[in-house]
DNA sequence: CGCAAGATTATT
DNA sequence: ATAATCTTGCGA
């Protein structure tokens, strides 16, 4: 049987976190789906990050334990979910940006802005814990090796950084 | 207090 | 390539 990730996954360096959540399972509420491609935010050295110029009121949730999760509001109209990564004060966070789901495989929620659309997720499910949480949470999977690191998406700092993981399918 | 920019998406 | 749409954070 496959076992919630604990702080154990998350304390670790953000990118060796995002590249290890692909192929584990997203579990929000009654949706399951497998992470299919993630994005790393670094707090203390990476401009991209929302975290990079210190704490703000929207941001303090990626300066706590990790494995806790950040949703932010972007755009007037989307919901991009984090999840929080390395020892706390860090400021750093995985961005889920797409996964299969587990019961429809024909659905792929490509987009960080669908999935949470699709889930349901919303600025009030900022800041739970998903390692102790009963309907928010990840899986444990077995590690996957056949995915590739590109380039973020839709970020006009630190383009350079090749921090954003897909699953190859 | 005003304002520009933003980790997106669907459409042209 | 661009509109839709509104919160956030910075500067004054």
């Amino acid at each position: 049987m496959l076992k919630k990730l604990n702080t154990d996954f998350f304390i670790r360096p953000v990118v060796i976190v995002a590249q290890e959540l692909l192929g584990k399972i997203l579990v929000f509420e009654n949706y399951r789906g497998i992470i299919t491609e993630t994005e790393a935010y670094r707090g203390l050295d990476d401009e991209a990050c929302h975290a990079f110029r210190g704490p703000t009121p929207r941001t303090q949730v990626m300066f706590g334990p990790p494995g806790v999760s950040y949703v932010y509001f972007i755009y007037g109209m989307y919901y991009c979910l984090n999840i929080v990564s390395e020892p706390e004060g860090q400021g750093s966070g995985v961005l889920i940006r797409g996964v299969r789901l587990l019961d429809k495989p024909y659905i792929h929620l490509d987009g960080p802005g669908k999935l949470c659309k699709h889930f349901g997720i919303t600025k009030e499910h900022k800041g739970i814990n998903l390692t102790v949480n009963e309907k928010f949470y990840v899986l444990d999977a077995p590690k996957v090796t056949n995915y590739c690191a590109t380039k973020r998406i839709g970020i006009s700092k630190a383009k350079e950084k090749l921090w954003r993981f897909v699953l190859e399918e």
